[in-house]
RNA sequence: GUGGCCGUAGCUCAGUCGGUAGAGCGCAGGAUUGUGAUUCCUGUGGUCGAGGGUUCGAUCCCCUUCGGCCACCCCA
């Protein structure tokens, strides 16, 4: 290997071939869930005005202070990477009067974000999320559908025994704000026996200290104020009838009062679906309400509920659980080998089946050589059939036909009658 | 930004108490001039991450640096 090869920057992966297979299968899937309640995909550029995302997570959170990739162009501009989805879509819907008086928009994306972090396991710089928005819609029913239907995906993907969801409620912003006053006073007491992340939360994002790993704080905040006794009536309400929702669709959840979600922009319903198959970056799914956000970023007031969901983690968790069907890998389903002196009427016949099966995956041996030489090509191809050509073959108008997966005997078939016995095959 | 572990062939790894390296798998060819996945034979493989220091001599010891993995912080 050069010593000076250029290499991918740190934390951006390359999406190898076969890997790209299993994207694919995810997105696939995906979308066919969304397509099933009717949601639409909306594209935006990954590259915005810088304050766009300052606007809108939150001057103060770790996104903004040191994790965008934020760069000035040509003109002098600052510019930013998206380090998430929500604000893109928002400036958006408003710039082009998606949502002007409460038009009701149920949208989703899917594309790369970028947040300048030291990578691990299940977390990049440049990593990939399907987000789903949604606009014009301030009850229950919404969140509970955004959460049906992810819950719809996980039985798809056969990951569902896996993955817990939880929820909470962060009230209206008047009652958040009453309640972080109180546990700020309430902490700010007890400041020495808080652990040093947290100290620092006191004063930048004190809600975050209900979410700490550290023993002793989590000890400490038993007998902090409670929310329970500062949330509003709608909120209470909003959530109860949430939770009756997805009781009667029969999807579990647990009640997290500590999870609390880093961006500025929530209130009311947060969820998160976590996993522990993936070591520390256990959340694969998250989000939740934020019916303040459009306002505050200039538009009307819009109610908004919505959700983001990792790639990469939800592809380390089918693999961890190896639950990525074996068809997945699979790419072609026709090989086709031809002695030398026939290679035009290969050609010919491929032309011809791919026009009789438009979904055929066919792919063409290229380049002559050895039947041991091209079977060996068919058989690492994953597909499923050799076509075979030859002298014999072409003098009768016909096409032998090898099973490369079970070791059935070998046919042979009139070339006329082929396109009808692999449509047969390969629905079966 | 902080901490721990790790960089030897395309991959997984061994090795040299300091004398410029080896295995398995893979890949290429052949046994088998119309047949893969099995078997056998042969071949291909590396500036031992990079730079500097010590030394007659460094892949090995020391320093620096880059990269990877994992964790903290934070988040999908």
């Amino acid at each position: 290997m050069a010593q000076d090869q250029i290499k991918a920057l740190t934390g951006m992966n390359d999406v190898l071939p076969g890997q790209s297979q299993v994207w694919r299968y995810l997105e696939g899937q995906v979308k066919a869930v969304l397509d099933g309640f009717g949601y639409q995909e909306i594209r935006m550029p990954i590259v915005e005005q810088t304050n766009l995302f300052k606007r809108s997570i939150g001057e103060v959170t770790d996104i903004v202070e040191k994790e965008m990739y934020t760069f000035n162009d040509r003109s002098d501009r600052s510019l930013t990477l998206r380090p998430e989805g929500t604000a893109s879509c928002v400036r958006a819907c408003d710039e082009h009067q998606l949502i002007a008086n409460n038009k009701r928009q149920r949208l989703w994306y899917m594309g790369p974000m970028f947040r300048y972090e030291r990578p691990q396991k299940g977390r990049y710089r440049q990593f990939h999320q399907i987000g789903v928005e949604t606009f014009g819609m301030a009850s229950a029913d919404i969140d509970a559908e955004l959460i049906i239907m992810t819950h719809q995906l996980w039985q798809r993907l056969n990951i569902r025994e896996k993955v817990t969801l939880e929820l909470n409620t962060l009230g209206s912003s008047e009652a958040r704000a009453n309640f972080k006053a109180a546990l700020v006073d309430y902490l700010s007491e007890r400041k020495d026996q808080l652990d040093e992340d947290s100290q620092r939360r006191l004063s930048t994002n004190p809600l975050r200290i209900l979410d700490s790993k550290n023993a002793q704080t989590q000890a400490l905040l038993n007998d902090a104020p409670n929310f329970q006794d500062y949330i509003d009536e709608e909120s209470a309400e909003h959530f109860s009838h949430l939770r009756a929702l997805l009781d009667a669709v029969g999807v579990e959840y647990v009640i997290n009062p500590r999870l609390v979600r880093g961006l500025d922009y929530y209130g009311k319903t947060v969820f998160e679906w976590v996993t522990n198959e993936l070591g520390a970056q256990g959340t694969v799914c998250a989000g939740g309400r934020y019916d303040g956000l459009v306002e505050q970023m200039g538009g009307k007031a819009t109610p908004a509920v919505g959700f983001a969901m990792g790639i990469e983690r939800l592809i380390l968790m089918l693999e961890a659980m190896d639950a990525v069907p074996e068809h997945v890998l699979s790419y072609v389903d026709v090989y086709l080998v031809s002695e030398l002196e026939v290679a035009d009427k290969a050609m010919v016949l491929a032309a011809k089946l791919r026009e009789q099966m438009p979904n055929l995956r066919l792919q063409m041996h290229m380049g002559g050589g050895k039947m041991k030489k091209q079977m060996k090509q068919a058989n690492e191809s994953s597909a499923r059939f050799a076509f075979i050509l030859g002298e014999n073959e072409i003098a009768n108008g016909q096409v032998s036909i090898k099973d490369l997966r079970d070791n059935a005997e070998q046919i042979s078939l009139s070339q006329d009658e082929a396109a009808n016995w692999l449509t047969e095959q390969l629905t079966a």
